[in-house]
DNA sequence: CGACTGTTTGAGACGCCTCAACAGATGTGG
DNA sequence: CCACATCTGTTGAGGCGTCTCAAACAGTCG
């Protein structure tokens, strides 16, 4: 499951002056000679199994760190227990905002494949702050997108059904995987059916009625975590209110009339 | 309504170094000797009214604010024309995060009383960063804080019955006025209820049902927007997760027996 | 092969929303 | 000053969407 595609060429250690990734690094446009030893202070391409954990809510630390390939989920504990996921990270992502002010994460963050990812030091960030006002800006600008998606996700939790909740996810999912509307397109589900349900307000069973749903009317193609998005138009159509242009299910076998009912 | 006590002695405008709320600035480090200089690139003690907009979700600015006195609330409005609350802001607290990535602000801000508030502009702000690192910290720490309530607001609204989020709402708000527990304490709702509701994911009327609720259990006595706290241990029992320990509503005729029942 | 996890599907329960009516507060203009 | 409209908040009755609980199935791993 090598969602670059070459990840196999890499070294597992290298520095950050001929990583693959560093236009999409955080740290992107430091002058080439600083980069060099600037990685003494990166934790360069850790490898991480499936399930691993990142770092952990409650942790003693200021260190963020970069998705280089895989993804990651990001959820929190509360006292009694319960945990929401709040997050799905992939590639140039970066994880451990959540720790800068109190020095403790109130997240934690697991691997949901196999992942390659890179670790600042607090101490290489305040050099590079210090330092280079480009890489300062960036990692404000990250921030504020932070807080932005942090918006976003509770305006979906917050007052949509589970449909509208189940399109916005999957059309997020699309848009962050770089595919265009209009497209026959294969997504692939890294996290499960319980990560997802967590990530949306809702249990699994849920999600799973509403991708049967989807289904259904033809929207879409499940099986398993692979999903085809047949309809793009239909799930966009569906994340929108759709109270009062409710569309049509699948008719035949079962309905006929009910959909006239509703139709005003 | 001065919530701070003494905001008629302040001039309308004044420079930062004679700011009594320097030492909750976000600047409030700055040397003394650029402070006054500063104040060129500060808009200081700005009046809003009850109902001003601070500023509008989609403008283009990368302005940040300080609330130097009074109450704000901010809101997200989605294409389908709902709009949530997320957040409400006191004295000390900085707005306007979700600017510095798109240049367009994700989020509205509107005064909920008559309020003095300070403008940071985007050049000030990479001003002091390049120049000061204790200024640049601070504001990487506040940006922590925001993404750390945001995780909690997203906790709270999922999967925590309308109870628990009135009573999660109430302690928040407690503490952010500096109280702790075990005092017999008045809180003053600056916001409505409607406002309340659309922050904890309900409906005004829930809100209300549940305030009157909290009520008939002596938990404490609503009076409009004027609260007066009488049990905070109960509250503090009702913001967990009580499914397993629910406690008896009234159950005689009104009152009288109720405090004596809840005693153990 | 049997345990286990993850997923799907169904039936019923329950919590919150919707809709409606009303009360109280606030503001306006005559 | 009152009549009136408007807005906020409260309370009740009923409906609906999602959760809960249960069962069955598929896939994985020992």
């Amino acid at each position: 499951m090598d969602r670059i595609g070459f990840t196999h060429l890499l070294p597992n250690i290298g520095s950050c002056y001929s990583c693959f990734k560093k236009e999409q690094c955080l740290a992107k446009r430091l002058p080439s000679n600083d980069v060099e030893g600037l990685s003494t202070l990166v934790s360069n391409n850790i490898k991480y199994r499936s399930g691993d954990y990142i770092y952990r809510q409650g942790d003693t630390s200021q260190n963020i760190f970069i998705v280089k390939s895989g993804a990651t989920k990001s959820l929190v504990n509360s006292v009694e227990g319960n945990e929401q996921v709040i997050g799905f990270h992939f590639a140039g992502e970066v994880l451990g905002f959540d720790a800068l002010d109190t020095n403790q994460h109130a997240s934690s963050v697991i691997a949901l494949e196999n992942s390659i990812i890179c670790g600042f030091s607090r101490q290489l960030i305040d050099k590079l702050c210090a330092t280079d006002a480009t890489f300062q800006k960036e990692l404000i600008a990250r921030f504020s997108c932070e807080i932005v998606r942090d918006y976003q996700l509770l305006m979906l939790i917050n007052k949509k059904t589970a449909e509208q909740r189940g399109a916005i996810f999957l059309l997020e999912l699309l848009a962050r995987m770089g595919y265009s509307r209009g497209q026959v397109i294969y997504l692939d589900l890294v996290m499960s059916r319980a990560d997802i349900a967590s990530y949306l307000g809702l249990v699994p069973e849920t999600v799973s009625r509403v991708l049967s749903k989807f289904e259904r009317m033809g929207m879409l193609v499940v099986k398993k975590k692979k999903l085809q998005i047949v309809d793009n138009e239909l799930l966009v159509n569906y994340s929108n209110d759709h109270s009062l242009q409710q569309l049509p299910e699948t008719n035949e076998i079962e309905d006929t009339a009910i959909p006239l009912a509703r139709l005003y």
